[in-house]
RNA sequence: GUGAGAUUAGCUCAGUUGGUUAGAGCACUGGUUUGUGGUGCCGGGGGUCGCGGGUUCGAAUCCCGUAUCUCACCCCA
């Protein structure tokens, strides 16, 4: 037998209610915000992520899907969905263009690394990007359209906000960070003493208890925002609290991809394990100009659709339908007919043996439909069919022109 | 990449110190006092016990390997 390879998941049933319950809602949450569907491929130039996403990232560092085709080019699997919409965007021009262009996206991403809750090697993300608007509203516009989307299903989460400063004030800070942790290089970890070489901010980010002690005097990025940076992250503040979203500030919140700048958030649950984000984004100023299009300033965030899946509160699923049944052999033809006709305007479920009315009212139950009809020796002899109401429990007989 | 725990019927799980034809509930299916469901009664099918080796007279049970799942680290959605 051959079975899915590791990590990678067959979506069906009711997993698939939910999974489509979910991009329906979103879609059309996306849709009232004025955003509009993108779709990119699957695979792309390694170079693309390796240039946005960045190649200290652990993403591009170790979890691509990379291979060399029979063309010779170096490709993989997306790992995220941003770089592909920023490459569509600069590629169709419409960095030139001028103007605000809005996208949202759903898809898989590919990332190898060892599945556990919350964590695949294929999974879904559901995404938005904004391009051309370089006012913080459209950051906070992003947060409450996470914050709509996950209302609306139901799920509780806690928001965390910080800013990652610009091109004026982060590289200043980072010289003022990697000075205070050189001073301390000899007890921090092996990865931080890494970090302090690839991508120093991360080490904020750093789960060793041990480190993060000695980080806690560090320098605080919010506090060394240039004015323009800080005039943003109040005005944003603000913003939240006069849409009635809460939020807790999160100096060390700093995501996990290179291109960030300025506003970056995350939406975290509590009851979904050690995989607790389930919303990340933020502004990303510099990177349409990084790939080599007109500078571009840019906004987007990205859910993790898995990991909502099990916190989705699903509407209830009301009868539905017809189900339509023969208790007479001669009838299923005519059956079979009924069924094609009524389809052109209701679901209908249809069993093609004839069987007793208890088995057909049990059947009919089972696939939730709203009403059983069903066709008898009776029925048959005058044209008839007997239809039940299976939610107000009434019943009639009416002639099959009238069905 | 590291660590821990799992893997027995479609699903959820029993299986006593290794010992005859491996069980239950649900699901599926058939019958039912001869046409009324979601909540009756009786019956039936379905498992090479993840896979591959080994120990043994004998392995679901013990040992080794391997795959997958789960959880955690790391990282991230």
């Amino acid at each position: 037998m051959i079975n899915s390879l590791r990590g990678m998941n067959d979506i069906l049933s009711e997993d698939y209610e939910r999974f489509t319950y979910f991009i329906n809602t979103a879609t059309d949450i996306a849709q009232k915000y004025g955003f509009h569907f993108i779709e990119t491929p699957l695979l792309e130039e390694t170079a693309l992520f390796k240039r946005s996403v960045g190649e200290s990232s652990d993403i591009v560092g170790k979890e691509m899907y990379q291979f060399i085709d029979k063309g010779q080019n170096d490709v993989c699997l997306r790992p995220e969905g941003t770089a592909g919409v920023v490459r569509a965007f600069i590629q169709k021009k419409l960095d030139k263009a001028g103007g605000i262009q809005r996208y949202f996206y759903h898809g898989s991403m590919f990332r190898y690394e060892r599945p556990q809750k919350g964590r695949l090697r294929q999974f879904h993300q559901f995404g938005v990007e904004s391009f051309g608007v370089d006012s913080v509203y459209e950051d906070a516009t992003m947060i409450m359209m996470v914050s709509d989307i996950l209302k609306k299903l139901g799920i509780g989460y806690r928001l965390q906000l910080n800013s990652l400063g610009d091109n004026n004030c982060m590289p200043d800070y980072r010289n003022k960070l990697v000075e205070f942790v050189q001073e301390r290089k000899d007890n921090i970890c092996e990865d931080c003493v890494k970090r302090l070489e690839t991508n120093p901010i991360r080490v904020l980010d750093c789960k060793n208890s041990k480190c993060q002690e000695l980080y806690e005097n560090a320098p605080k990025l919010l506090q060394n925002l240039c004015s323009a940076c800080e005039d943003d992250f109040n005005t944003l503040k603000k913003i939240l609290e006069d849409n009635g979203i809460k939020y807790e500030i999160d100096t060390n919140l700093v995501r996990g991809l290179d291109y960030y700048s300025k506003t970056a958030f995350e939406f975290v649950s509590d009851d979904i394990g050690s995989q607790s984000a389930i919303a990340g984004g933020g502004r990303y100023d510099r990177l349409v100009e990084f790939l080599d299009g007109r500078s571009t300033p840019a906004v987007g965030f990205a859910i993790g659709i898995e990991r909502l899946m099990e916190l989705i509160v699903m509407p209830e699923a009301s009868r539905d339908g017809y189900y339509i049944g023969a208790m007479d052999e001669e009838a299923v033809n005519l059956v079979v007919k009924l069924a094609h006709k009524k389809r052109k305007s209701d679901k209908v479920n249809i069993d093609y043996k004839a069987k007793n009315l208890q088995k057909h009212l049990k059947a009919a139950d089972k696939v939730n439909a709203k009403y059983c009809a069903v066709i008898g020796s009776n029925e048959l002899k005058d044209a008839t069919i007997w239809v039940k109401d299976l939610e107000n429990k009434t019943e009639e007989t009416i002639s099959l022109e009238d069905f």
